[in-house]
DNA sequence: TATTACCCTATTAAACTAATAGAGTTTTCA
DNA sequence: TGAAAACTCTATTAGTTTAATAGGGTAATA
């Protein structure tokens, strides 16, 4: 199950993607309009700040706002931060490999088989996928 | 992040496959082969016989086995027994459709959108691999 | 210089996961 | 026929994660 905290991470980048200009947006404004906790958005906009994808600006008039085109937005580097590894076992991630303590061998274990084909494709979409293609 | 119980669940799965014949066999067997907690793995082959997967046979000399051939027993069904839907969001659901309390418009989200075409491509994968794929 | 709005830490309730414990029931085979 | 083997079931628990809340601190701008 996808969380909360990515759900709505995604709901306030799209929503800012879809801003006019590079103006900031308050959080208050994305919270209600995206129904979200504007407490629980805070942190939320502070990691993706944090990792890159959001600049802010503070004091009157300030908000947060994209750093980048949302063209160049790519959806696996931002499940990464918000979700976390995309593979579903640690034994065939990329970026977080750890190998199973339980399993033997990788080469002949069929979870891994199978997990391996549902990492591949599943990071096929993601990296194929901007912020843009999000908006209809 | 795939469940211990659905990992556990399917290298039972892929054990019994593995066996010449379908004689029965006996969860401490298959536990400790496997490295499971005999006690969890009971409720998890249980489970898996509740839903048509597996027979039982008690008494001396019994234990599981397949119902069906390798061949026939598709990951799609064996996943939303052990891990539940396949989808990362209910609002994409075929099985388990719920929609988001929070969400004015499905056709307008952009989560909808992306997790849709997981969905998708995850299905696709789960459908098209049987039981037997596993096996190397 | 006061206001606005971001920034940060800590806490908590709820839910879920994984595992454990222990007793009960059925079946088989000697 | 009876005892052992093996499945079946219920309940409990420790640990982890998630989602949300609270409250104050800090920086920047008009």
């Amino acid at each position: 199950m996808l969380s909360k905290k990515t759900k709505y991470g995604l709901k306030a980048l799209t929503f800012l993607a879809q801003q006019e200009g590079k103006k900031p947006v308050q959080i208050s404004e994305i919270a209600s309009a995206e129904n979200i906790s504007q407490k629980f958005l805070e942190t939320i906009l502070l990691s993706l700040r944090k990792t890159g994808f959001l600049g802010s600006k503070k004091g009157k008039g300030g908000g947060y706002y994209l750093i980048k085109d949302a063209s160049e937005i790519k959806m696996a580097d931002v499940m990464r931060v918000l979700e976390g590894p995309i593979s579903m076992v640690p034994c065939v991630s990329l970026n977080f490999y750890k190998k199973c303590e339980d399993c033997p061998d990788e080469l002949t274990c069929g979870v891994h088989k199978l997990m391996l084909q549902v990492r591949d494709s599943n990071l096929e979409i993601y990296r194929n996928t901007v912020l843009s293609d999000l908006i209809s």
